[in-house]
DNA sequence: CCACATGTTGCCTGCAAGCTGCTACAATCG
DNA sequence: CGATTGTAGCAGCTTGCAGGCAACATGTGG
């Protein structure tokens, strides 16, 4: 279960780099790099939002698939929450089906 | 434009504490609470979440309508987005009048 | 076998969030 | 008047986040 660990380190070897190499372009030592990818990291947690945005970047990755690989809520997505609360609410009680219901409803 | 501490406020008001009698009884000094609910606090930012909960326990206010106003996603919707990705990337695209046009197709 | 790159781990630090705890002062009210 | 209430400023303090460094392990080609 380190769904988000285990993504980067794909991206990092298709790009053929090693945690050295990759370290300096993102702005973070290759030791806590590693941490990050075996989900090692000393306050149980991941990495800030800002250093994925920096992996993704560098990685060529989905940036919003890696954030919700490490379980936050992308800003975007967290905008329109707050924004129609009423409507989220809701939607967050929904089970599986009802919401593939609308998204079907969608097109 | 100070929404969340305005709320606090009506709901101390309305229990007819001070904030002298309300401090200790969420477990802050009865300051802090002033600028909790004037949004001056130091550092730019909210109340954390957990006197976010305590308050709502104390005054019996609606703890995710309290989160909201004071801009953070309460968990159960947190948990929900992460379950599925797919559907509230989608659904956090839409426009208020399709958002408003789905919730009405729900009864 | 050696040299060298790569990956892993433990400890250590800097910094900001989220408070505490005074203090002082103005406004309100019985 | 005196007591209560709200507002504000300032100095600290504790915790957790984010990351660095140095040493150790593992592996790999020559």
């Amino acid at each position: 279960m380190n769904k988000f660990g285990d993504r980067i380190r794909g991206l990092r070897k298709a790009k053929g780099y090693s945690l050295r190499q990759l370290a300096p372009l993102v702005g973070v030592g290759f030791s806590y790099l590693c941490k990050v990818e075996n989900g090692k990291l000393d306050f149980d947690g991941t990495a800030s939002e800002s250093l994925i945005h920096r992996l993704a970047d560098v990685l060529e990755g989905d940036e919003e698939e890696l954030l919700l690989l490490a379980e936050k809520v992308p800003e975007p997505i967290r905008r329109r929450v707050i924004a129609r609360p009423d409507a989220f609410r809701r939607l967050a009680e929904l089970s599986d089906r009802k919401l593939d219901w609308i998204l079907a409803s969608l097109d």
